[in-house]
DNA sequence: CGCTATTTGTTCAGTGGTTGAATTATTTGG
DNA sequence: CCAAATAATTCAACCACTGAACAAATAGCG
């Protein structure tokens, strides 16, 4: 059941110490407590002679450190516990929204040592003047990971749109971008982190895509499945699957938006008829709930939207009961097909989850066969507002933690 | 991009060899004419003299052997080409339907080696009658194998159900079996495979799932992502994401038959409204078309209903027009979700596939975003009507190539 | 026919990394 | 203070890959 697939490439001589470089450096970034190198030995079934000689080479690396020494516990010589360095590499997290900029700084250990986020309508910007500020906060954030004693080992930025491998975004509907370039834009001068082998000094990805790497790094330990939504302008999906980010065959997964609700349901711009984003696309509930002409920046409407709501405003009630129900009938559809044991409501709808989670569930609890066997989880992201940037820094870091012979073969 | 997961489990001083008989052996099942050693060790990095001692492994472990020479082609000592070997594991592929049984035997190449399709009305027998006729014929297949020089090396069973990790058949409603022990009630005297470390004797699973299996290991080398449905009385889908199966979090996906199309249409017995299932399910077609009543088997009906619509009738064509559109409403929107850039008519739908195939286009070009850009391919599946049993023994054979160690390292 | 160029496959000393057992280090308990 | 217990390190042995030299087998050419 496991790894069915064949081998990608040879393993040469020296990928020996690498892999398990990867395996015990992984089993200190999912246990619970500061393990010691016997117990690494118990549990990999390596020798602790290896495990020794490859924690010697991690905490030279600055991967990982020795734990202060616990109180006490039994009888024998202590255990030093290992845990991951707090002053080695780290991840740059970065985002363009529309109407925010974000930055972050993840460690190893995926603790958040920096944040900055730099509200402003976005979209009456060029795409060179937005990406400059940008810059402007990521240098801030350099800055202050360098004084906490980090290096940046690679950085990660959340466009809502979709991307193509070269970085190239290809359309960005709602910042009105198209063809944007922005590894040239954003990176033009300086390079924005140091030098890694393995890892991409700049990854440029879809919003939705880094907001679920997000919550599945916040999630507990484990190989999960779920789907997470951010109900934004659009709708988009990131789809993890057994614990890893589904792509797509080219990398445009997670268009949950366009799966048709009603065949003859009203016109969608995709062309499409009764698309699910015709019911719960950001526009759609605000017209609803009585909220259109507002024309207010689409984060305080939805705050807006979610205080009526607690106030009882019916429209917003009314509004919010027909999305989450239309929300529930493609979410049952895909749970149906990909066996999922947990949706998550993020963007847009975490602050809405209250109100969206009941419809979606009674739509999931009618049409999901198995939902009677083992129920499924409906809940709102663990992480806030900017989930896509700590999720874009926490990628950076998971690549380290998966392949740390890059970063150890460092020159410095 | 690739494999950002982290390394499962450790790597012991052994697993370097392991890994390489893994990887040389895969090379030589997917190069499309037999390749030397030099040609091997230029391909995958690994020295001349490592490619050899590999391969004495392999030739002494009966899993490659040299192909004859060919004519000539250049100077030099003239290479010796490898292929896998026809003399070596086989897998044994069984199949439980409602009207026939089968069994076949796959060698590691792929070839069928054997098949043998038992025509009957499987529903009026008991679970325990209907496997006792299936060892039959899975005896008679692994004597043929046995005089083929062939060594059964593991078992898979297709069920039209829900099957768990234990080979408990959960439900399969159209057989009318309910918690049937099947590993129990087939193996139960003798076994039918030789031990092999590594590989599960009989593995049970639904039908979809390794028809899907079949169709992936029938197609060209790679990783693709597609969607295998079978369109049987219920419609199942096996998805093969990035060239591996995904099972779902309980090995319950691919239910794609209870996708919502209209939330209030007919009632559908899942207890949901307006499922795929109550169009396109086999029973609506049928009705749809007039041949409701006929109660003939559900293979007959089929190729009756394709008799019809070649003929031009007119209500079945209009059946199969509506049923296609169905289909097409709730393919376009798997394919929003998943980005998959094939769809394979599988199971019944195989031979209706002339006319389903142009709605279902339709919906996908019509609904699908990225459609424009890239096509979306639909085709019909590529393995005949007992593709389940070809895929279940083809995924035996491919796990020994995934994991050479096990067979090389058994007592014969 | 014999020689050379060429490519394939094997042999062998050398090396990196793991193994297993012995050894050292550090604490608790009597 | 010593024995028991557990943690971590040291070291010779071993396994598998590396690199280079070597043997094998053929085509081309005079």
């Amino acid at each position: 059941m496991t790894r069915p697939d064949a081998p990608p490439g040879a393993v040469r001589q020296g990928s020996l110490r690498e892999w398990n470089l990867a395996v015990v450096l992984g089993r200190i970034a999912a246990a619970d407590r500061p393990p010691s190198r016997a117990e690494l030995a118990a549990g990999t079934g390596l020798t602790r002679a290896t495990v020794s000689a490859v924690v010697e080479d991690l905490l030279a690396g600055r991967l990982v450190a020795e734990a202060e020494p616990t109180p006490r516990t039994g009888a024998g010589r202590p255990s030093r516990g290992l845990v991951l360095a707090t002053d080695g590499p780290a991840g740059l997290g970065l985002e363009v929204n529309v109407d925010y900029l974000a930055a972050c700084v993840v460690d190893l250990a995926g603790r958040v040592r920096h944040h900055t986020v730099h509200r402003a309508d976005l979209r009456p910007l060029s795409p060179a003047e937005a990406l400059a500020r940008l810059a402007d906060l990521a240098a801030h954030a350099r800055a202050d990971a360098s004084r906490a004693g980090l290096t940046l080992a690679g950085a990660a930025l959340a466009v809502p749109g979709l991307v193509d491998d070269a970085g190239l975004v290809r359309l960005a509907p709602n910042l009105g971008w198209r063809d944007v370039p922005v590894p040239a834009l954003l990176g033009g001068k300086a390079p924005l982190t140091a030098h890694v082998d393995g890892i991409a000094p700049l990854v440029v990805d879809n919003e939705a895509n880094l907001a679920a790497l997000g919550e599945l790094h916040a999630g507990p330990a484990g190989r999960p499945s779920f789907l997470h939504i951010s109900g934004e302008v659009g709708i988009g999906a990131g789809i993890v699957l057994d614990g890893a980010l589904f792509r797509g065959a080219r990398g445009w997964s997670g268009e949950i938006g366009h799966i048709p609700i009603r065949p003859d349901g009203p016109p969608c711009r995709c062309g499409g008829r009764g698309c699910l984003e015709t019911y719960t696309g950001q526009e759609a509930i605000l017209a609803a709930a009585g909220l259109a002409g507002a024309d207010l920046p689409a984060d305080t409407a939805t705050t807006r939207l979610a205080e009526l709501a607690g106030a009882g405003d019916p429209a917003a009630l009314r509004a919010l009961a027909g999305a989450g129900t239309a929300l529930g009938v493609a979410v049952a559809g895909v749970v149906n097909l990909l066996d999922l044991d947990t949706v998550v409501l993020g963007g847009g709808y975490a602050p809405l989850a209250p109100w969206l989670r009941p419809p979606v569930l009674t739509e999931i609890s009618r049409r999901v066969l198995t939902a009677a066997w083992s129920p499924v989880v409906v809940r709102p992201a663990a992480l806030g507002a900017a989930a896509a940037a700590v999720g874009g820094a926490g990628s950076v870091v998971r690549r380290i933690l998966a392949r740390p012979g890059g970063w150890l073969a460092r020159p410095g």
